[in-house]
DNA sequence: CTTTTTGTTGATTGACGAGTCAATAAACTT
DNA sequence: AAGTTTATTGACTCGTCAATCAACAAAAAG
């Protein structure tokens, strides 16, 4: 009883499933059966929409940034000045959902499929890209030209200490994650101010 | 025309060989038969000497973190003073060797392998363990009581702006990446001893 | 010199998995 | 109603690969 109009909706339960999937495995080790049949389909299927396995992976991978991206201008959305913004986009790198072992496991293999395949090298690219113009542009009226040395060190610090408490084996603690950055930026301003 | 005391020779050629590679492959999908091949011996062998694939991975792993150890090591020994020890640490995390493509991606494959592999995760612990103990013991006597946060943050500095440089696509730069961190020291310096 | 230990491999097993294909069926078009 | 497009899957192909085993070779031990 085909319905029409099915492809988006395969399409998004397929991504959905296989985040989930390498959430599982930790890894990329994840079979399309096993997506497919998480997604409430035949191989065969997933197969038909998207044309390999590959493409699955770009798909979650897409979906991954579209949300953090999502997450952050939601976030921006809800303050004003430049020192509140700056808050809202580390929160936002740390919150909950992305310390979710789907998302921590999704994250890693996207760092690995990175360096092989140039489409995911792009979206990550991408994803540094709008980070970096997102700090410099609250940086700018606190440090002035200082601002796109000191985003890069935040940016970087953000991967590190969300790598660091990823793999921490505890339970993440988000609220030590945003005070470790939020202190290097009070250092860095109180420096390139003074 | 078997001689005897193969084993740690032939154990050594087969880290070698993983090494290799894990990097040409970009991921962990490598077979224990190229792996072999490359190592000159027959897959069976390299059965015989590791009983597994996961065995032999860890094995890589530890390779790789003992390099680095000895590197970090090296580094220490030839400076003395607080801060020549902390550059020295910083250099050696951004040394030319780990920026090598097999290098980048063991460890980026070993984050993902620390998710689910009880033994990586220890090893990963250690590693940053021994971070942390070298740093602080160069930040007391600089920030005193403030040495545990400051290393958290120098220690997460430096893994996320090697994941960054390693990802960049261009040929990676070690010297701005012991600048980044260098920066950050140097605020943090100002900052914590005012 | 024969027994045990160590080194070594080709062949095999047993399992799994990506991607294709042919076939079926319902909807939409003309 | 005939033809086309979209949805859907079971079965199949073709390949791969980790791990085991039986067998052979040479050195050391007794």
């Amino acid at each position: 009883m085909p319905k029409l109009g099915m492809e988006p909706i395969r399409k998004a339960a397929l991504v959905k499933a296989t985040i989930v999937e390498i959430g599982r495995a930790g890894s990329l080790d994840v079979t399309v059966s096993q997506i497919a049949k998480r997604a409430g389909m035949s191989a065969a299927l997933a197969h038909h929409y998207f044309g390999s396995k590959e493409d699955i992976f770009l798909a979650a991978m897409r979906h991954i940034l579209a949300i953090y991206g999502a997450e952050v201008r939601g976030a921006l959305a809800a303050v004003d000045g430049p020192k509140p913004r700056l808050q809202a986009i580390i929160r936002a790198s740390f919150s909950a959902g992305n310390f979710r072992k789907e998302t921590v496991s999704a994250w890693l293999n996207f760092y690995v499929l990175a360096q092989t395949v140039p489409e995911a090298r792009r979206l990550l690219r991408l994803y540094q890209r709008r980070l970096q113009s997102n700090l410099v542009h609250c940086l700018r009226p606190l440090v002035g030209a200082h601002a796109g040395r000191v985003a890069s060190g935040i940016g970087a610090l953000i991967d590190g200490v969300y790598l660091r408490e990823a793999l921490k084996g505890e339970a993440p603690d988000s609220a030590s994650a945003v005070a470790t950055v939020l202190d290097f930026v009070a250092a860095e301003l109180k420096e390139k101010t003074a």
